[in-house]
DNA sequence: CGGAATCCAATGGGATACTG
DNA sequence: CAGTATCCCATTGGATTCCG
């Protein structure tokens, strides 16, 4: 619900106006949901347990946020298996794995140019500290 | 500088272990980076205030923050120009408009998939408010 | 096991005022 | 004009504890 109050208060605090691309950044470009989609691709369905080994850094907590985040706009679906102990699956929707060729570009252009920018880096630094 | 170190802290806390496309989205979806290439991208070199407001919303600070650290990473080049009043002018370099097809790549899911997500969240919050 | 709740520290970003 | 400096608030994320 409220889609016309967020897309007001969207429009007014956030870049959108001045780039088509902000809305798919916020949903798919937050941080720690790439390793999240990526694991999830990678290794198929699991456990919240194997995410968090697997991604490593991250909390419960956040890890727990996120998948939420992911759930709600339809990337990942959760299983909730009522055992004891109780056992929860986390798994990659279509709509999340429509990114993969994004993911793909994305990873390409890394391979690329990412010397590029180390490079640029080194330099910026090296002129004026 | 401090190169090795960057990275051994990064490996650390960040989700590059376990996604290889993490580097990259620091570097380019960071908060307000798209708009901003976008804007120098398709209406070319302009000054601080042109870029302040065709983005609109960003403050100075933000907007300077962010230009520095996309002149560090390669992504624009800053020329000051030495009159009264001072003349500054931002432009997109070639490693910047690099990012064009990987943004075009963006829009176009976005165009194809973003009801669905609208759809999603619908249904995830309407059924267990 | 898979969280939810609580507390707390760090960071980011806005508003304002000032300067070369 | 193009910032920098300062203050301040809101959000984020980490650590910890507890629960079904």
């Amino acid at each position: 619900m409220a889609t016309e109050t967020d897309r007001a208060s969207a429009a007014a605090t956030d870049p959108e106006l001045a780039c088509p691309t902000s809305a798919v950044v916020d949903i798919v470009f937050s941080r720690w949901t790439t390793p999240i989609l990526w694991t999830l691709h990678t290794h198929g369905r699991q456990r919240f347990v194997e995410l968090e080994r697997r991604i490593g850094a991250i909390t419960a907590k956040v890890l727990t946020q996120r998948l939420r985040q992911l759930e709600r706009d339809g990337m990942v679906v959760r299983t909730y298996h009522p055992e004891v102990p109780p056992r929860v699956e986390y798994e990659i929707t279509d709509l999340g794995r429509s990114l993969a060729p994004l993911f793909a570009h994305l990873s390409q252009w890394a391979a690329a140019n990412l010397d590029q920018v180390e490079l640029a880096r080194h330099a910026y630094d090296g002129q004026a500290p």
